[in-house]
DNA sequence: TCGTTTTATGAACAAACGTTCATGTAATCT
DNA sequence: AGATTACATGAACGTTTGTTCATAAAACGA
């Protein structure tokens, strides 16, 4: 275990909770139970339950989008910074598995006008990508179809991976990162098919 | 509007609601407020809310099983089984997109023992696609890969196509089926790139 | 050692939840 | 017509929920 203060192993172990329960399903006493305390004593450690969430979510989505922000403005040609971004995810996702589990499925749980603005942030970075793909097209990268389209199936396929890293029993977990962004990235250039 | 008897609408306006809140947070009371009646007259149409979400999910769990067994069981080449099994993907998607939601964001609500019920049939389905993709790679139709990474990157990019049909405000939710699938069978066969 | 901050508690709260039940009205069938 | 079924209601229930508050022990820096 790495030594951590409390606080830090209050939010660890709460992310994971709702994680793995839903945050709807998890309860403020579920969180003290866990940690060995009464309810009222979370009360010291977050302001509400709604707080806690948006910490999560507005937290990894800065991270994301401030990355994908410095890969825009590099001089990569489209087909490079899509490795980029492919490489920026995998990492992301090898490091914080449960933050970015919540990003996919617990959005919906924020109430406004918080989540209104996540779904902004989502937006923007589904447009950058989608730019790049456009970008791509026109400079004969990648095939032309339907950027929208290009766009959501991109990033749908890299959206399973951080199972792979929250499932305690995945034995692959520990698979070499470098290997695996690599199977993903002929995945997303090439397919399944031979060539 | 369709032409249904209430019970019909009850399952369908159910349905909506918690594919747009969540099961969670779609409370008896929403439900009866939607349909304009008191809570008491839900029980009328369904016994419990765990019920509601069961029948959801088992009816399009058992729709799946039941054509990937009709697949499996066919004389057709692994990669036209993948074929088949997208095409069937995308008429379950544009036919039934909110009991796909379900499926795939409210299954964790689920009580033991459908909980662990479901799950299985999951990776039942998972096993198969499973099997496919390993034969297409030793008949050398497909590249070689890891077999449990390829299909989970396959399914994933099936797994978002459901937001285009229940998403109002997508103008083209009625782009041709045809097209779709060709779109989708493209990229999962060729990927972005240009060969 | 004293004062401050951190960590903890029990008790209570109002609101929201799923569900039951006895009863009533409307629609359908014979 | 009368009987049966489908649809609807108000009132109440026992739980569970997020949150507050006053208060106390523990840990820590000076």
């Amino acid at each position: 275990m790495a030594k951590s203060t409390k606080k830090e192993r209050f939010f660890e172990e709460s992310l994971k909770l709702i994680h793995q329960k839903g945050y709807k399903a998890t309860t403020m006493r579920d969180i003290a139970e866990k940690l060995n305390f009464k309810v009222a004593n979370v009360y010291n450690y977050i302001d509400s339950k709604q707080a806690l969430l948006e910490t999560y979510l507005f937290d990894i989505s800065n991270e994301f989008l401030d990355s994908i922000e410095l890969i825009m403005e590099s001089t990569y040609a489209p087909d490079e910074k899509l490795r980029f971004i492919i490489s920026v995810h995998i990492q992301m996702i090898s490091k914080k598995p449960y933050e970015l589990s919540l990003l996919v499925n617990e959005w919906r749980n924020l109430e406004e006008p918080k989540r209104g603005e996540l779904i902004y942030l989502k937006k923007k970075y589904n447009k950058k990508v989608r730019d790049i793909i456009i970008d791509g097209m026109e400079q004969g990268k990648f095939r032309v179809m339907d950027p929208d389209f290009a766009t959501l199936t991109f990033l749908s396929s890299l959206r399973w991976l951080y199972d792979k890293y929250t499932d305690a029993n995945d034995k692959n977990a520990n698979d070499n990162r470098i290997e695996i962004e690599k199977q993903l990235t002929d995945f997303i250039f090439m397919g399944l098919g031979k060539h």
